[in-house]
RNA sequence: UGGCCUAUGGUGUAACUGGCUAACACAUCGGUUUUUGGUACCGAAGAGUCUAGGUUCGAAACCUAGUAGGCCAACCA
């Protein structure tokens, strides 16, 4: 057995450790505890495949427990998507659980910790509770209910429970700490009072606990291990253990594992918003066409789109797992889609721009069956037949009438392969009066054995089948879209993220059902959207195929600022050129050192003392940067430059490193 | 006038517990192959690990002090 050294991640690291310490491997247990509010979207998809690889890797069972206390926001419709999504990106849960299972095992334990003192009433109005609070740089104040009796607590807790008293006029309070820096464990709220309905318990509860109060507890109720969540609820975890240390005190016969709380950072998508609120938006002002809306982030979206399970699982597995703020770019989940979807889905030809090819030499009334190979990254896929006649169509940006030689396409008196067909020479174009292009007149070679550079994509005119074509660009103009304080995500609104178009496709493609998947030869990954009909064939791109071309010619106009200067080297001053080298100057051989010393002593021409000064400084370590620094000095003393005492010292110091190649620079002045 | 967290190439993540030339992937740029300007393969470039001190034979890692960014004041989760 090979032993495949993986690296692992802090939270891995974290449980191997809990192992090494004697926590026995058959108590790891996780979950997945999303709020059923909204539809889950890319961002989720990071958490879900934490907790569900860690399941999968230790061989733990993974509770998928929606965290159901704000009956005013949740709803069953939510139930439902997120139970499809999280199946149909292939995790399985070991059990479905829900925080309202626990309510009444919660209100018992919060009866306890009233008896013991823990907990108080409190009744005030939630401005004057706000007030007492204090801020992050001011204690708190206590509130003047909170030395009540613990037998007038329990009363006004059962009133509570039992109805008695009107929304808002009540709550619950832990006891804690009005004066703890961190502001959650000033006093916190453990039940409001709250006639809604909720969509599993009904009307059974008029008091609703709230986060803090029930996530913990209900990881220790299902006895999970590590309980992992997303860096902003850091400042939790003290609350999170403190309710958990009392409650462990009552029940640690029957519950004897204390869970623990881990954070991580969430996932950013470059260009892409992550709020379910902000998504919400989209789709109420109607910018997208709902929550599945193909440009949607959402794992619905991506799923219209085209993209697998499988490449979101592995996009996440190559995102990682780290406490730091981090953007990810979109590009990795391209590559993830296109990996795929090129091992998997099927070649075929589809014109999107047409335009048509006449070939002369070809009889008009013939017709042959050509055979093409489905996917050659797959042998058992296949393969199948495509008709062929006098006239075809190509792609619009397939010909010139002329051009250079690194244009692989077809050019008149050019010859091209035609995929799967024949050698096509280009000798005359037809056009309107305008200039357009009507038809390319060409003949062809049966001699298919030529070697020639370039390869199209084609279909018959006469047999080629009609689609909806929809192509998609990104959502935002930006790269954070919702990181601008003062401006609002929506002014950075793509408005060009949908075009629509008719494409003219092989008619082995009329029997396509909707969410297949093709690859439409020469240009990108296609499938088969919800709304095609046999009638009327739909088609989204899911993504282009990666293309070097199109990256050679300068682009027109496109607003995916690709063409965005990188700061750094735009503006690349002398000094900052000379530290580059000094970074590497010890690591050169000799050769390159002179080439680069020399390079240095012109651009010490455009360096002021001022720039140097600073990096008299520079740790002893770096020798390279101050033996670059000392070359350039020397040539502003050689221009001039009076030496000073801060000079004196750093070559002095120079002189005495152990650096051979600085002490001989130092030297030599 | 606070508390907590974070800082490694353009991006993300590594470097086991202080020890080889700071690794891998994406992106970028070359090249080979190719009936997809795709795929595959080969290669290049790009980081002295935020700064300054310190500990050590040896620091990305440990210590101190800065700096920068993030999170924390909902009867939301």
């Amino acid at each position: 057995m090979s032993e495949e050294i993986k690296a692992l991640n802090f939270i891995e690291h974290i449980i191997e450790e809990d192992l090494a310490n004697g926590l026995p491997k058959e108590k790891l247990r996780f979950r997945f505890p999303p709020e059923p509010n909204g539809y889950l979207h890319i961002g989720h998809t990071k958490a879900i495949g934490i907790s569900f690889g860690l399941g999968e890797k230790y061989n733990a069972p993974v509770n998928l427990r929606f965290d159901d206390t704000n009956p005013a926001k949740e709803e069953q419709e939510y139930v439902d998507a997120i139970k499809k999504d999280i199946a149909w990106l292939g995790y399985k849960w070991e059990n479905e659980l829900y925080s309202s299972d626990y309510f009444q095992k919660l209100y018992d334990w919060a009866v306890l910790m009233i008896k013991d003192g823990k907990a108080y009433v409190d009744s005030q109005s939630s401005e004057v509770m706000a007030e007492q609070k204090g801020t992050p740089t001011q204690v708190g104040t206590n509130s003047p209910y909170r030395d009540r009796s613990v037998e007038e607590n329990l009363e006004l807790f059962e009133g509570m429970k039992a109805g008695k008293f009107p929304a808002g006029t009540h709550l619950l309070r832990a006891k804690i700490d009005m004066e703890d820096p961190n502001m959650l464990m000033r006093d916190p709220i453990m039940y409001r009072i709250m006639y809604a309905h909720h969509h599993r318990t009904g009307d059974d509860w008029c008091i609703y606990p709230m986060y803090d109060w029930t996530h913990g507890e209900s990881d220790y109720l299902e006895q999970i291990s590590h309980s992992l969540c997303s860096l902003e609820f850091k400042p939790h975890r003290k609350l999170y253990d403190w309710f958990k240390d009392n409650v462990y005190e009552y029940s640690k016969e029957n519950y004897p594992l204390a869970p623990k709380q881990l954070e991580f950072a969430r996932l950013n998508l470059s260009y892409t918003i992550m709020s379910k609120r902000k998504l919400l938006r989209l789709v109420e002002e109607g910018v997208v066409s709902g929550w599945d809306d193909p440009r949607m982030p959402t794992i619905s979206g991506l799923r219209r789109r085209g993209y697998t399970p499988n490449s979101i699982r592995k996009f996440i597995e190559k995102v990682g797992v780290a406490k730091r703020e981090n953007v990810i770019d979109v590009s990795l989940l391209e590559f993830c889609i296109r990996e795929d979807l090129n091992k998997t889905a099927n070649r075929v030809m589809a014109v999107l721009d047409p335009v048509k090819v006449v070939i002369t030499n070809y009889p008009k009334d013939k017709e042959e069956w050509l055979e093409a190979e489905n996917n050659q990254e797959d042998d058992s896929a296949g393969f199948r037949k495509v008709p062929f006649s006098r006239e075809i169509y190509i792609e619009r940006e397939d010909f010139k009438e002329e051009a250079g030689n690194k244009f692989f396409r077809l050019k008149l008196g050019g010859e091209v392969r035609l995929k799967n067909a024949y050698i096509i020479k280009a000798n005359e174009v037809r056009k309107d009066q305008n200039g357009d292009i009507l038809e390319i007149q060409c003949t062809y070679d049966e001699d298919t054995s030529k070697k020639v550079k370039g390869t199209l994509h084609w279909v018959s005119v006469k047999h080629a089948i009609t689609a909806e074509i929809r192509e998609y660009d990104r959502l935002f103009n930006d790269e954070a879209p919702d990181s601008h304080g003062e401006k609002d995500f929506m002014e950075f609104i793509n408005p060009n993220s949908l075009t629509v178009k008719t494409g003219y496709l092989e008619p082995s493609l009329a029997e396509a059902k909707v969410g297949e998947q093709f690859q439409f030869q020469r240009l990108g990954y296609f499938n088969v959207d919800d709304d095609s009909t046999p009638e009327k064939l739909v088609f989204n791109k899911t993504v282009g195929l990666r293309d070097s071309w199109s990256k050679q010619k300068p682009k027109p106009q496109n607003n995916q600022n690709q063409n965005k200067p990188n700061p750094q080297q735009q503006k690349r001053s002398a000094i900052s050129v000379i530290q580059q080298f000094g970074k590497k100057y010890t690591k050169f051989p000799e050769e390159k050192q002179l080439k680069a010393k020399a390079e240095i002593q012109v651009l010490a021409k455009d360096v002021s003392y001022d720039d140097l000064e600073p990096l008299f400084g520079t740790a002893v370590k770096k020798a390279g940067t101050r033996i670059v620094v000392l070359i350039a000095l020397k040539e502003l003393l050689k221009n001039g430059l009076e030496k000073n005492e801060a000079i004196t010292e750093f070559i002095e110091k120079a002189k005495e490193d152990k650096n051979d190649i600085l002490v001989a620079e130092a030297s030599d002045i």
